[in-house]
DNA sequence: CGGTATCCAACACGATACTG
DNA sequence: CAGTATCGTGTTGGATACCG
């Protein structure tokens, strides 16, 4: 099967780097659930700084995956959602992260076998 | 839905890292039709350095996603192919770069429409 | 061929300070 | 509250050279 993912010019790739990027993933996942204000956001996903998140949410928008609904209240109140797009995107992406969730088991072991394996003969 | 995923010293968080980064993506999604030999692995995934794929591959090697099969032959010959569980893996991160190539269009009409809303008020 | 080692540039990222 | 701006640093990642 061909990708053209493979191929550096394509954009698909950019977008792929945009949904599997560091903190993209952990946005696109929290709003799956429903939507959540800026400061909301960067409680609920640990480890987060400000900046990140606001670009992360920027190119997210941008993208078309998340809505921005800024209301002009005082003080300022602003809603991200996902769009139907954005919940597609996200909905692979939680799959993801569930199953990385459930095999956090072998995948420790894997690593004490491999380590094991190269360790011994320091 | 409460995800682990959200806490930064959650062992999962880096696990997912490690499949959804940049060229684990690629190498996933590669290895999922056959088994590679390294410089083809390399030739097929357009862009990646010798240095990137190496230390990817051995990122995933031991986190239990890729095994690695030395021949002991001259010249040396080294295949790389999924384990059980990398193939698990692979096709949840070959799905989303299969959705995303489809949504590629939408991705670039959002684009536009976002960057039309903004520009004009230069 | 299949790597590893080294060096260096770019940028991702976080901390802080500031604005509407 | 919801950001933006600036700065400094550490990691990412590519180029090159070399080894088994």
């Amino acid at each position: 099967m061909e990708v053209s993912v493979n191929d550096p010019k394509c954009p698909s790739r950019l977008v792929l780097e945009h949904v599997t990027s560091r903190w993209g993933v952990l946005v696109l996942a929290a709003l799956l659930e429903r939507s959540y204000r800026f400061s909301e956001l960067r409680r609920t996903i640990g480890g987060v700084s400000e900046k990140m998140l606001a670009q992360t949410l920027q190119t997210l928008e941008r993208d078309g995956f998340v809505h921005r609904e800024a209301r002009p209240v005082i003080p300022p109140r602003v809603d991200y959602s996902l769009t139907a797009l954005g919940e597609e995107a996200a909905r692979k992406v939680w799959e993801l992260a569930r199953w990385t969730e459930r095999r956090v088991p072998a995948v420790e072991a894997a690593r004490a076998a491999y380590d094991a394996r190269r360790a011994p003969l320091g």
